[in-house]
DNA sequence: TAAATGAAAACTACGCCGTAGACAGATATA
DNA sequence: TATATCTGTCTACGGCGTAGTTTTCATTTA
């Protein structure tokens, strides 16, 4: 279709100008593509467009559209930067500041929280963090299996929020904010959905969850 | 293509064999086939086949498949039969059922979390239960305000975690269960993951975020 | 009874999608 | 130089969502 830059011999279109492909390249523009137009409308063939590639290209490096979304969610995690955490403070430091970065990443990311919230990341880095953790709180006094069970509970809260707070920020649905159906109870809930910031409670459940696993060490 | 039980005449297969389209039965359909095969593979045109129908009969009633997804949510939050919970009881017993009930209903439809996730159900009986949720804290003694953000923090744990393990339960991807890289911190991390049921620790998270909501009475 | 109405479902068709498979050029290895 | 490998290209197929149009049929009205 657009053949008008290589003209029927088949020459790219300049030999450095782009500097080969790989995974966490191509997973990089994946990434920005779901960010710019969001999953739904993401495709393969608008990647290899937007790679200035042809769109079977990216198969070399990825056995499908699943794999490359794997791909994805590595890069977010690795947006992460776990290894900047304060790993020399208390476990509750630590902790609630891998909620809060967790949160703020994919939070960055809106249109590809999904992307992360429907697949394990089994890199090399996300399991060496994960046993870092485990460590960490196992050191503080907690059990081996409390220490999984709080890690696994904190990262589901916080990628459970995350998604929420996603859907409610880009939500193109609910064009009626208030239809406000004259019950006293229903002006309470809205009433306090105004005062209340839409994410003002992440602290507030991090913190109770937090104090809740105090007594469990 | 297949026209064989329509023989060129066009009558339908039978006259009330079919009891006529309606959203929540379609929903429900749509709901079924997400189970059978997964999210990935749902189409229009299998739900059509499904039902028995042309495909573009069901945009007789939805105006689109993010419509019906949506439709799809509302059947999955109906199934909750949140009138049954025990609302007479503390608001510590309520919530808690509210949240196992959530989360088991959502475990019972691994396929179909992420479309629940994905999207506010803003159905009428979905309201009210926030409503009557929020008065039942407030009665309880909390502010309007943190009523709301109780309500939202269980939510979003609740549905972070039944995700995560629908995740894991599907899990189609990993072929490498424990390859267990010779580190001694490493194999620390899959003891304590093989003798931690993947499940056991939401009851705990659930409980240590309860325990922390009290103090805010 | 017969004609008019209107909703429900079917049919047709368009452009986009994921990706299998064969191929071509560049680069590394012998 | 000969050969293998690795990367990106090209072609093509079947399936997809859904816009636009037409058909069917139950109901209403005359």
């Amino acid at each position: 279709m657009t053949t008008d830059k290589n003209t029927a011999g088949g020459s790219r279109p300049s030999p450095a100008a782009r500097p080969t492909l790989n995974r966490t390249y191509i997973a990089a523009a994946a990434l920005a593509l779901i960010d710019a137009n969001g999953l739904g409308k993401f495709s393969m063939r608008k990647l290899g467009s937007g790679l200035g590639v042809d769109p079977m290209a990216v198969y070399r490096h990825f056995r499908d559209q699943e794999e490359l979304f794997d791909g994805v969610a590595e890069a977010l995690f690795d947006e992460l930067d776990m290894e900047s955490l304060p790993w020399d403070s208390t476990w509750r430091d630590v902790t609630e500041q891998y909620c809060l970065r967790l949160r703020d990443t994919l939070l960055a990311h809106p249109q590809a929280v999904s992307v992360f919230a429907t697949r394990p990341v089994r890199s090399r880095a996300s399991i060496d963090t994960g046993v870092r953790l485990i460590e960490l709180l196992r050191a503080a006094g907690f059990s081996p299996a409390h220490a999984l069970q709080i890690a696994r509970c904190l990262r589901e809260f916080t990628i459970g929020h995350a998604q929420s707070l996603a859907v409610v920020r880009l939500g193109s649905r609910s064009r009626s904010r208030k239809p406000s159906p004259d019950s006293a109870a229903y002006n309470i809930l809205a009433r306090a959905a105004d005062d209340t910031e839409i994410d003002e409670h992440f602290g507030i459940g991090l913190t109770a969850m937090l104090d809740g696993f105090e007594r469990l060490a």
